[in-house]
DNA sequence: GTCTTGCTTAGCCATATTGCTAAGTATCAC
DNA sequence: GTGATACTTAGCAATATGGCTAAGCAAGAC
């Protein structure tokens, strides 16, 4: 991760519309053009290049024109970061049954039989 | 998971404040009321209420009140879908890595010595 | 019963977001 | 060179969001 402190309000609010995701869900089957991704939203192109200036001020997409052609790419490793955070919490919960675990097993062992 | 459509979108927004994140990874560590969560934040009590009315509404927390006190405790299994999401895309990303090392071992197969 | 504590509701305001249309630039195909 | 294609910019309007203050309700402590 090249970023030391990746902006997860950015990061998580990018996923938080569903053209975004749906045009993040094109991209992991490779590049395309802008054209191409508002194809399937119907929403008109200004809102499409909106949404794209979204995501890539998040990390999530880089683009390259090319000629006319500008061609979007996802960017993966921008996922990381949501995910590790998702995976922290996930641990910090297992974490509190296995401090219970421990209570009540220390708790059954101090106990007089 | 108890939803046949988990609202990603929602999710996803509800965690793109780094407030409620923060109030999030406090509850990971057991339920509290609602003027610890407020604590930290220096946010005012009404604003930390709208903020837990987004956790509620997207399914990330759930609350009780006790007397005078709401408790308030994380529902970890509503982090699963955006994990779930996060997870197909980083599997169809390395699908592409798959398909195109079948490409090229095809391509040396059929290349004539 | 009185005072304190922990919320809760209502309303306001500033800013951000999200959609659109209109107009424009640049590349490509013929 | 002309027309089509692929964006791009500017501006507008409606809605949503995120903060606040003020006022209020209910439970708890004494």
């Amino acid at each position: 991760m090249a970023k030391q402190d990746p902006d997860l309000s950015l990061l998580f609010h990018a996923l938080s519309d569903p053209t975004r995701r749906a045009m993040l869900e094109r991209l992991a089957q490779g590049p395309a053009g802008v054209t191409e991704l508002a194809g399937p939203s119907g929403l008109r192109l200004p809102t499409i290049l909106r949404h794209l200036a979204v995501l890539e001020a998040a990390g999530l997409l880089t683009s390259a024109k090319d000629g006319r052609v500008r061609s979007c790419a996802l960017n993966p490793a921008a996922l990381d970061p949501m995910r590790g955070w998702l995976d922290d919490q996930r641990a910090q919960w297992e974490a509190r049954f296995d401090r219970l675990d421990d209570y009540v097993t220390r708790l059954m062992k101090d106990r007089p039989e």
